[in-house]
DNA sequence: GGCGAATCGCGAATTCTACGCATTAGCTAC
DNA sequence: GTAGCTAATGCGTAGAATTCGCGATTCGCC
């Protein structure tokens, strides 16, 4: 939370560490503050709060860079985005939940409702395995109406 | 193709127009003509792929309601909407593919490979009923590496 | 046929994200 | 340790896609 505080596992640091590496990309210090904070978070977050945050947090870190950065740490594996119903985008550290799960996102009061199921991943893996894809992230959302605002009328 | 061929099945101008009339909705000629042209796509398109080919066959739709109908034709189920690696809708008919379908994308070719899983489907269905859900829309998109690409190195 | 609400078209506004350039800072090899 | 090459940063701007505001028009119910 505070500044310094370290939250971010080692070995997530060292995997960010090696991606960086073996892509010839520099480890610099607003990439490491900007991990840190990541990590911080206890769920989804979009570009625009973590600059708010870090600024609140002292790190002078540009949009530019946070834009930068966010993409690297998904491809580090860091870092899982989800785009919800007006297309932003949103992230979340990867211990933030165990591994991949999916949303049910309301399209009337675009609340975020995160699930998990084992046999749903599964049976996507084999699907790139036939396929010979190599997968990087799981975009599984399903858009609707929550239970609530079925209620209310659509 | 031409304007005036009627490629669109009844029932799907049927399913539209009670969608319409259950929201008090207008049903017209921009409307019906953004029907039309959509049905006559066998495949992916964007807004603006829809604007280009509805001045090419002599429609006078502007830009602004066709952002406005391309919604309108997703909630009324007629279209699905596809998001891309780069953050684009792509939008496609629902008879261009029987029902649900996901997509595997690649993150460096930009390519879109199809697949359908009637056992995912069965589940996502399943977890939209322990929610009380109401799903309109099923996103599965894989984001990663195609053969091809994995080949030539990332 | 008439009235009120919903739509249309236009162009400007928004919003998120990417870019260009000059300056600064990592990293590697000596 | 330090020189030097390369990548990264920050700032402001540019851009792309999409939305909005408003006056004029059309649809639909009575």
């Amino acid at each position: 939370m505070q500044r310094g505080a370290q939250q971010v596992p080692p070995q997530n640091v060292e995997q960010f560490k090696k991606y960086l590496k073996s892509n010839k990309l520099k480890l610099t210090s607003e990439r490491l503050a900007i991990l840190e904070q990541v990590f911080a978070y206890d769920d989804h977050f979009r570009a625009e709060d973590l600059l708010v945050r870090m600024r609140q947090n002292g790190y002078l870190v540009s949009r530019a860079t946070i834009y930068r950065t966010l993409p690297l740490l998904v491809k580090s594996g860091l870092l899982t985005e989800v785009i919800d119903a007006q297309k932003q985008s949103h992230y979340e550290h990867i211990d933030a939940l165990q591994q991949q799960h999916a949303h049910l996102i309301c399209l009337r009061c675009g609340k975020l409702i995160e699930f998990k199921n084992v046999e749903i991943d599964a049976l996507q893996e084999s699907v790139c395995k036939a396929y010979g894809f190599k997968p990087i992230k799981y975009r599984n959302e399903i858009l609707g109406y929550c239970f609530e605002c079925q209620a209310e009328g659509l």
